[in-house]
DNA sequence: ACCTGCATGTAAAAGGTTACATGATTTA
DNA sequence: TAAATCATGTAACCTTTTACATGCAGGT
């Protein structure tokens, strides 16, 4: 049972869900492969920590669905309770800034360019799925979910995403307004 | 040659720097343990990328200095004119966020704390290392390095690393204003 | 016809952490 | 006297990515 394992519970413990699933909601917090995700689940499976049904489809094919059991629910609430490690933040961007100096200004404004695009299409995404998750329990923008609401956990997640995400807009900006055009 | 290589030839393009302190610098961008970092040199130094020059010393044990050759500045050239691969972060608390309702507000609370006071003794750390910075060059805080000058990627990297912080900070303190004290 | 999405899995390779190994000096 | 810092290295282990493998449905 490792972080990535934790975090597919923490995930299970609001709906079942399909590995695919699962690997696809997980992305934006602790990004894994399929490939990573579907031994691990057969592993908490026999662990029994989670469970699954076979679920036959017509029109797309048969998919299992991951629950998690009572015993998992424990382990969620030990896990809960020890305090959380360090974040890790790996951005080749970063070593790349270390250095700009070496390169034409033009070739280092690209560099920041096509980050801060990167962040606007991720604070879009963030924006539209914040509104969808308050609908979906018929609250508005200004609505906080209470900390017994099963959105509490996405609602403060997604205010996370968008901070970080401006942030990171506005540092980019900054970046290229200080980089000159051409020397 | 992977990021991490790169990532040493950033640091190296500005000063030579043993094994031992490129380990201590990277530490913030791309962390990595000394068992990654003194093999990479090893295999970089067969590659030409960088060189060594073996430093005895009486106080402390010896050390080999390394440098970044031509071939490493090319190298680093060409590297920086192709776009940035996307930032991979990493955050328990993100995993832990998510399922917090499922044990009570105390207890939460304590992973925000922990997390809140990290973040602080972090800024604290970048607010004094962006003052030495500056003033090696006789710079004061309002000024800005020009975009030619060594201390350029320094100084951005600093900037983000405060502005990064201090969200982090607003966020942990939102986070606790929405959590109650006890139910 | 070809690509994307859905859906699951395994195997090999690369990347990263922990532990083992050594040893002097300084600080608590 | 115990721990931390400086300094280098290897070996074992765990985590993560990439590649291999299959197959149907729907859209361009």
């Amino acid at each position: 049972m490792n972080t990535l394992s934790y975090g597919l519970l923490s995930l299970l413990s609001h709906h079942s869900l399909s590995g695919y699933d699962l690997m696809l909601r997980i992305q934006p917090f602790w990004p894994a492969k399929h490939s990573q995700i579907y031994p691990l689940l057969a592993f908490m499976e026999k662990e029994e920590q989670v469970t699954f049904e076979l679920i036959a489809q017509s029109d797309k094919p048969d998919k299992k669905v991951y629950s998690i059991t009572d015993k998992g629910i424990d382990s969620l609430r030990e896990w809960l309770s020890v305090p959380a490690s360090d974040p890790v933040m790996r951005d080749e961007l970063m070593l790349k800034a270390y250095c700009v100096s070496f390169v034409d200004p033009a070739i280092s404004r690209k560099l920041f360019v096509s980050r801060l695009e990167h962040y606007q299409t991720k604070l879009q995404r963030y924006r539209e799925k914040i509104r969808t998750v308050l609908s979906s329990e018929g609250l508005t923008e200004s609505d906080t979910p209470g900390y017994r609401s099963p959105l509490f956990g996405a609602y403060i997640l997604l205010n996370k995403a968008l901070l970080t995400c401006r942030t990171n807009i506005e540092w980019c900006e900054w970046v290229l307004s200080v980089i000159p055009e051409a020397e």
